[in-house]
DNA sequence: TGCCAGGCTTCAC
DNA sequence: GTGAAGCATGGC
């Protein structure tokens, strides 16, 4: 068991934040993540948060993992402060982190995410996990890993259509191939700048505007990528007359982008007047 | 029961 | 380059 105390964190907001759908509640408040072939069981009382796993695999992986490392409290001072939606959205979501999620996995869930709901995207990705995926234990039980490149390559539409997966089921399929063919390799795409690592995830069947800047804000942290989906797009239009002014975030609009997500869908945001932004 | 969901591809124009 | 249609399925 590794306990740290950290401040701007909360396991919760992480877990409900639509950046990972392998992240579930347990029983007693803590949560299970499978992640990077592992599981991970963590709960959290206040900024004293409990780490189920060695002090080597927190350090050597989950510190990495959930941004640790980086500062979140520089965020609120940085945003407008004519920006009141921004600021209620910051609040809201305080301890929200950007994951550093595994590339392969966060490709196929968001693409798997087009036109899906978080729960029914949760529960394709659980389904391809158990069926194609690595069965493994630990003393929790048994889990199931994400199942390889080369593992979905080989199997039949068929076999992907038994997951939910609808038309997306044909993505999934040429991407996992593209990828176990070498065509595109999600190593060698870390070393590449935010432009061209967006137009080489562009090359992927299935993947769009969307999708690239989801992989690239979730899976390689290019904290300026800005995916805009429905809700996004919904807050765009209501708070910011259209157009949001992510040059002015240079650093951490990706960031912000995930917190506005988090309000935008929020009962919070839900049940208060709109705008909160007074349109001049 | 109908509407909506962390959109993308294809095809007119 | 822009805009609209079509797409599978489950959650609410």
């Amino acid at each position: 068991m590794t306990e740290e105390r950290i401040d701007n964190f909360s396991l919760h907001k992480i877990a409900r934040s639509g950046q990972c759908f392998r992240m579930t509640p347990m029983e007693s408040d803590s949560y299970q993540l499978v992640a990077h072939g592992r599981r991970l069981v963590v709960s959290q009382d206040g900024p004293a948060v409990r780490f189920d796993c060695s002090r080597e695999e927190f350090d050597g992986l989950w510190r990495h993992y959930f941004d640790l490392d980086a500062d979140y409290s520089h965020l609120t001072g940085r945003a407008d402060p004519r920006d009141r939606f921004l600021q209620e959205a910051l609040r809201y979501g305080q301890g929200l982190r950007i994951l550093r999620q595994d590339p392969w996995e966060t490709m196929i869930s968001f693409i798997i995410s087009q036109r899906k709901n978080i729960p029914a995207i949760a529960a394709a990705v659980e389904a391809m996990c158990r069926r194609f995926g690595d069965r493994k234990a630990d003393k929790y039980g048994e889990f199931y890993d994400f199942p390889t490149a080369a593992r979905i390559a080989g199997l039949d539409i068929g076999d992907l259509l038994e997951c939910s997966l609808g038309y997306r089921a044909k993505y999934v399929l040429s991407a996992a191939k593209r990828v176990a063919q070498g065509k595109t390799d999600l190593i060698s795409l870390e070393s590449l700048s935010s432009e061209d690592l967006y137009q080489s995830l562009l090359e992927v069947d299935g993947i769009g505007a969307k999708v690239a800047n989801c992989v690239m804000l979730f899976a390689y942290h290019r904290v300026d990528a800005f995916p805009i989906d429905v809700w996004i797009e919904r807050m765009i239009n209501t708070e910011y007359e259209g157009r949001f002014p992510c040059e002015r975030y240079q650093g951490c609009a990706g960031i912000l982008q995930q917190y506005i997500f988090f309000y935008a869908r929020s009962e919070t945001y839900k049940n208060c007047p709109k705008p909160l932004n007074q349109h001049s």
